[in-house]
DNA sequence: GTGGTCTAGACCACA
DNA sequence: GTGGTCTAGACCACA
């Protein structure tokens, strides 16, 4: 795993977005389990404490979960994964189109604007 | 004037984007005079200083100018203007694409959700 | 603010629960303003990271809110409030009467025991 | 025997719950000679050291007592099972009443709660 | 070895 | 002054 990290967002959440997309992409298959806490931190050269809120957020989203003493997995539940992914692609879609609005662009301006600049 | 500030994203910049939409787009006409500081904050409800802060972003973009003890001026330059809306466009679309392919939508894929969504 | 704490139940826990049961019972009304991060760690001899840790997940069940550079507020959602009062009345109860009815007794022995141990 | 574990609750822990219930409850009977550790671990699928360190639990509580090479047994004390079984149903209860009064419901209310959702 | 908690302390942006 | 983030490092229970 390795992250380019922008200095301009906070670190955790920079990893609960790339783990979040590993997942929804399939990167990351339902199941799996997560390298330790340590060793996860320690190739993305974080401290622990920072990996483990970014983990915290994932598990609050029930993405991943935990087995005590034994490691983190990667939710089996491929509903939610799906769930998740048809909610991102409404949220940024909608996002999107509202942006284009905002500056003059109506929906067939900007099908219209994405085609031309593929 | 009017803003429903998002508590979470830092205000001045909320103000910098509220004014750049209404420049690019139009409802704030080239070469208008801005309301005074004072006025603008009060109606905004914000500290003068964030208002400050928030018009000197804008100036140093070159989207309003100050004469000195006259006030401040919506810039002239349409071509400037323009230049912005279509570096704007051309962003938020390429990072849409980029958002919309981390979660597994190509480009058609895409342009087929933004239809059938809208 | 004062609390005794329990050295077998993580102090971070431990203050949720205190200030979920604050709001929930009124000691802490609607609308108020928390006390700083810092005081508050402050008070409760904790480490403000401690705190931090633990208000978030207040936050995270919208029972407070932030406003940025400006404090933490009891949410001003009554409605909310009571359904978590209620939500939490029914998962005592009922783990309560699970409880009971694992050493024997049944429904009616255990109104009977509550109400000659008053 | 079987349990489903908690993934959040130490095992053995939820092992000694388990047993001190069946005592009490009188699922396994005073005298009862239980399986062999080994025997007992692979049924239930835990490590033997975690078996055995909830034995000893029990065994602290004499609610199980150890024949040098023969196996271990559930207690013939009654009284003391009975003692355990009315300690656990007062503290059981009275933690029960001070969380519902925390919340707001008197001793009558809890009461009326209890047997309005039954 | 696994995850979980906590502290001390530094540094930051924002208003 | 407000909250937010991050690191270094220690200590713990559990399996």
């Amino acid at each position: 795993m390795n992250i380019n990290f922008d200095n301009n967002i906070p670190i955790y959440i920079q990893i609960v977005e790339k783990l979040k997309m590993d997942i929804i992409s399939g990167k990351l298959v339902p199941g799996d389990r997560l390298p330790s806490v340590r060793d996860l931190a320690f190739n993305l050269k974080v401290n622990p404490n920072t990996l483990v809120k970014a983990l915290n957020e994932l598990e609050s989203l029930n993405l991943i979960y935990t087995e005590r003493t034994n490691g983190k997995y990667v939710t089996s539940d491929i509903t939610l994964i799906n769930k998740i992914k048809d909610s991102l692609a409404h949220t940024i879609s909608s996002n999107y189109l509202k942006n284009m609005a905002d500056i003059g662009y109506n929906m067939e301006d900007t099908i219209t604007y994405l085609k031309e600049n593929k």
